[in-house]
DNA sequence: CATGAATGAGCCTTCATTCAT
DNA sequence: AATGAATGAAGGCTCATTCAT
């Protein structure tokens, strides 16, 4: 009842806060479980707890498990498409670029590849995962044509630019997973084959 | 205590014989159902019941429901590459043995996208799946190498072939899912990208 | 889908409070029907429902059937030995004690009998129950030695007393289960010799 | 269909003969796999085929699994008690005897003591377990009081003889079971006590 | 706002038993 | 007599969600 471990050990965790704050550490802890567990594979409970609350915190800020997976999904999406944004407005020769923006999307592949998986498996068996993600894939060739047009590249048919996602998505995941290696190819030659391809969309 | 419906019912119950059909209407009905429903959403029992057997007939013949389902997507796998023979020892034009090859790997999409986009969250989680899905890709390579020496084409790296594998199946399941169409884009400009794509690989 | 009956029973459904209160009343209806219809004849949803709890709930204070079988039995185990230490510190003559610890143990054995039976049974085939099992000897082997010289009995050899108490045991079971009885013996004569050994226990 | 390997392994396996053999067979694996699972732990498939036989062959020989389990049991008491006679034949000294009895009964319920576990447990759950287990005993008491007037020892009250079975069993079973040895007693001082107590049974 | 005990539908798996061959 | 594929009831356990405090 009164043993002062405990005690201090319930002090020491994250207290109570504006909402915001809340809902932000369940966001990231949502989003590095799922990574990890895969949707299926995450209970909700642990969701708040590895946050630092108790459950019943997780459904005053998410109506249910696959809005906090949206959520998180949206939340780590939004941050990659932030840092391309930084590395083309550093400019540079496209050589470069290139090879930057592959770097970072095979990083941020590498860091969230668990949740596309989770992701794309939902997209099969919940309407509303689909709507989300289709709105998702409108506003990605939105970004992408913008980024296109400030850097001054020559426009591309939107098929193009959807196509050119589709695939180095792909083949991210791929190199993120272990795919490449598991195979016995060179990941040297297979991220030096995606950087020309991103050469060529930034023409 | 004897209701004779229930007797009777009993009596006129099938007796089926040979175990390979058996395992093969199971195959099908398992491969149909997490196809629709998706691993996590497809109940062992349904299955059973859905290829008109009872419950512990398919314990009898899978250890667990995963090995439901690998023997499900291999099975798939396998009739697909088989397609593909076909299709390459007809010969022809590259530019029509290109175009079949497209149809014929989009219409496998379409139907079995459910099995991969579920494989792709398993091989997350579970480390035998993985070992699975590494064997497969091996294979797939293998094959393909296979192939493409029976119709004389070109020798390529197999980091070529791997990319083109990875890349090219990212877009047949954004066609079959019907990405392409619900991010507006023409469907008929995707498929001939990849027919070029396809062609330039039997070269 | 608004079913006002429903609502209602869900509203009036009771939402107990201490953890602790809720686990002893699990364990003691484990306890009970574990004893009554032995470990694997018990469901261990019926034990949560029995208790006036849902299934879930067991699984919350309990990891498995098992440790919730170990809790009740430890827990009857420990209620038995606080009462014979309880008629040791009353004192009196060493025959009138005797009679009334091998009352205590006839009682006992013939409440929570059952409950033996499937910790013997366990004990062959669960390493887990087989080393719980071990750790009670050990603590009753130490009960009994610091009771005895509590109330100044001579020091006897360990071993005389671990063949007492299996042997007493044995024979306060075939008493509980009424085997005596049914082999058409008398009761008297048989509880009157293990007054008889428990004296010189005593002495 | 004609793997020669498996028509060789089918041709090598025990064939079907007389069926007297085939239930000996069958009680003999049923006795060594209940004695170590446990009853419940036992597959009553898996007695069959590790005795050579098929499920159904089981089911032909035995209405259901309790009947196999109580022809295990009384086949090995029978065996038990046919070696107490055979000793008690050779006669000797009552020390020698003794010792040689004790001998014999720690290794009957080392070898057969999980069955005794089993056995003790259904007589609690199953009534016709717990009649055929009175009836045992009846037989037991009998056996032993022709037993000790054939070698001439002077008359007991059947009580002591009960009160003898009980106890000697116990401590045997704890015996086999490494339970003495697990507490850190000595073995040999226990056997030495449990030679005293049959010793002066026969006299 | 936060808590966390409680809920209960549901799913995977086992295994005693049957019966057509 | 023996076979073994098939049966299906039953049960252990999980986990998303609720709600009284």
């Amino acid at each position: 009842m009164s043993d002062p471990a405990i005690e201090k050990a319930k002090a020491a965790r994250p207290r109570r806060g504006a909402p915001e704050q809340t809902r932000e550490r369940l966001v990231a802890a949502a989003a590095a479980i799922f990574n990890r567990q895969g949707y299926h594979g995450t209970d909700s409970n642990r969701i708040a707890h590895e946050a630092g609350y108790a459950t019943g915190t997780f459904y005053k800020h998410f109506k249910d498990k696959r809005e906090a997976f949206l959520a998180a999904y949206e939340f780590w999406l939004a941050a990659q498409w932030k840092e391309i944004e930084a590395v083309l407005s550093d400019g540079g020769a496209p050589e470069l670029l290139a090879r930057r923006l592959v770097d970072l999307s095979i990083d941020f592949h590498t860091k969230w590849g668990g949740l596309r998986a989770s992701l794309m498996e939902l997209v099969l068996t919940d309407d509303e995962v689909r709507r989300f993600y289709h709105r998702q894939r409108h506003w990605q060739l939105d970004v992408m044509a913008r980024l296109r047009k400030s850097i001054g590249a020559r426009r591309h048919r939107t098929e193009e630019d959807a196509i050119h996602l589709f695939t180095t998505e792909r083949v991210y995941d791929a190199l993120a997973h272990g795919e490449i290696e598991a195979l016995g190819l060179s990941r040297k030659v297979v991220v030096a084959a995606m950087v020309e391809r991103v050469r060529e969309m930034l023409e």
